[in-house]
Formats: structure tokens, sequence, C-alpha cells
DNA sequence: GTTCCTGCAAAAGCTTTGCAGAAGA
DNA sequence: TCTTCTGCAAAGCTTTTGCAGGAAC
């Protein structure tokens, strides 16, 4: 684990960020989940380790992750921000049901564009909304037998 | 202009909503203009011809449309929805440098898909950002001769 | 006449900012 | 030591809501 952090601290470090433990904290968490979380998010789940944590802080960071570009922020919820590592490029799938935020594989010829009718590309967001499978899956069994609902997503941090 | 307000009654009554004067003056704009209005730019524009218009009736009205879906919500801003008529499926060009939203035309495989990775889709939206080929050709303007700047992206309603 | 809609004001988020103290280099 | 960051509080924005009067059917 000591490892890991000395690589965060090294990547705050060479964007040109200060490494405090709030900073190597937000980042390792955002890279740990799957589940793209909101600023909210973070701060609660960070808010056990660093009590002290204040929420115009997970928003500083979260700005300057962004600007530095190791993060982005999603715009799927009109309502609140998402952030997401920088990984491959990727797009989303937003489930207006359970309301989770899935990772969806690109294979479009428009995905790595550099030009679009003349404009220069930077940043390309891909935002699919309807139902998500496991959502799908439930309406189907409820639909074959009673009628109950069930909780399909789990948080996939900390197993 | 008669013709098309009784078109635009019709609309909306077809939808199930009141053709309220506000609601068809709102819909109107959003049809005559094609620069994406937020709410602010719609309350505006609609000021001088309904001096006793509520900027919570734009949001009532708008967020009416958009459920009964006649209009889109473009969440490309991260500050502030943008709104669209709903004409043929396009995706959308956001200018970093001057800010206009600019439509795409889309010729994707994902364009009109039902179904992505087992989940349902009713929405896509493609977001790029960049800067616009009327900045980057002033960029290059500049570049060349002095560097004077200049304004290229005139409105274009009631041009 | 009944229902739905508007306008106004206030409230409810999410996000940013100013500043003093603390941490990082 | 000097710069940068945090934490707190307050403010700024966009957006929503409650309610009385008014418009639409």
């Amino acid at each position: 684990m000591n490892i890991k952090r000395e690589s965060l601290k090294d990547t705050l470090v060479s964007r040109g960020l200060n490494a405090s433990y709030q900073r190597v904290r937000i980042l390792g968490n955002l890279m740990e989940r799957r589940d793209h979380p909101t600023v909210s998010m973070l701060y609660d789940a960070l808010l056990n380790e660093i009590p002290t944590l204040a929420r115009a802080t997970v928003y500083n960071t979260l700005n300057a992750l962004v600007e530095k570009g190791l993060v982005t922020a999603l715009t799927i919820k009109p309502e609140e921000a998402c952030y997401d590592y920088k990984r491959e490029r990727h797009h989303h799938f937003l489930c207006k049901r359970c309301g989770s935020i899935l990772d969806i594989e690109v294979r479009c010829a428009y995905a790595d564009v550099a030009e679009v009718e003349g404009h220069r590309v930077e940043d390309i967001h891909g935002y699919f909304k309807g139902t998500c499978r496991h959502c799908l899956r439930q309406e189907r069994d409820a639909g074959a037998r009673s009628k109950k609902p069930s909780q399909h997503h789990i948080s996939r941090k900390g197993g």
C-alpha cells in the first residue's frame, strides 16, 4: 500500500500539485472504485479516515485533478457532477431506474476523432441513458414470478 | 405566422399540455433559433414581448416540454442546462473558446442503437468539446497577420 | 365551473470564494 | 521560510416549490 501511495504522490507531483494527504486519498479512492462517484459520495467515503475533511477541499481537489487532466468530470446526471479516473477512452451509461453509471466500451468511428466538421476535438463524452441490464433482468423476473423488488447494485468498493 | 402559431398550439395540445401564450412563445422561440439557449437566454429573449414572464415559468415549461419528448435538455455545459428542439438525431460540439454549441451530423454505428452491452438505450448524448472551426480560422488569421481579435459567431435568429 | 398554468417569493441544492491557520517543499 | 493547501463559513448560482390569482377549456 505504501508503494501505491508513493505512486499516487508521484502522479500528483508530476502534474505540479502538492501531494497533500487529502489529495492522495481523494485520488486514491477515485481510482479504487468504479461507480463514478459524486462529490458527496467521495466526501462520505473519506470522512471516516479523514474526520476533518471539508467538502470544499473535495471540490477544490477534483477541480485541480480535472484541470491537470488526471480525472474527467461527467455531466451525465443533470443535477450533479460525477467523477471518473481517466483510463482508456470509454463512454458511459446512466440507468434511469437505479441511477448507476456504467462504463461502455467504445468501438465507434467517432471515438478517437481529432476533428469533426472542421472543429478541433479535444474531449468526447458519450452518454447513453435507459435501463441497465441488471434492472432489465429484475423486470423480467418480476414479470415471470411475483413482483418482489430487490437490490442488485452492490458497491464494488471494499468487496 | 398565425398558421405557425396554430401548429404550435396543436403540438402542445397533442402532448397533453395547455397551449398558454407563454408556452407557445417559449416553444416557438426555441424552434426558431439554433443556438441551444439556456433558460436565461430564452428568458431574456422573451421578456420584451412578455414583460410579465417569470423565470420559473420558463423552467416549468421547459421541464414539461422535455417530459413530453418535444425538447432535449443538454448537459454539455457543466454549469447550466441548454435546450434543443428535437429534430433528427444529432450530436453537439461545444467550443471552449467562444462558448457556442454547434450541431454535429452523426454517421455513427452507435447513433441508433437500441441496446449496448445488454442495457436498453433510450437516449444518446454525444458531446464533443474543443475549438470550433470559426475560432480555428481566427487563430490562423491572427497568426498570419497581426493579432486582431474579431467576433465570428453572429446570432442566426432574425439574421 | 373546473382544471391547469403563471407569477412571485422563498427555499433548496450544488459549487465557489475569502480568509486565517496548517501543512508541504 | 515561503508557498501552497485545508477547513470553515458565507455567498453565488441554478433550479425547484408553495401558493394565490388568472387563464384555458
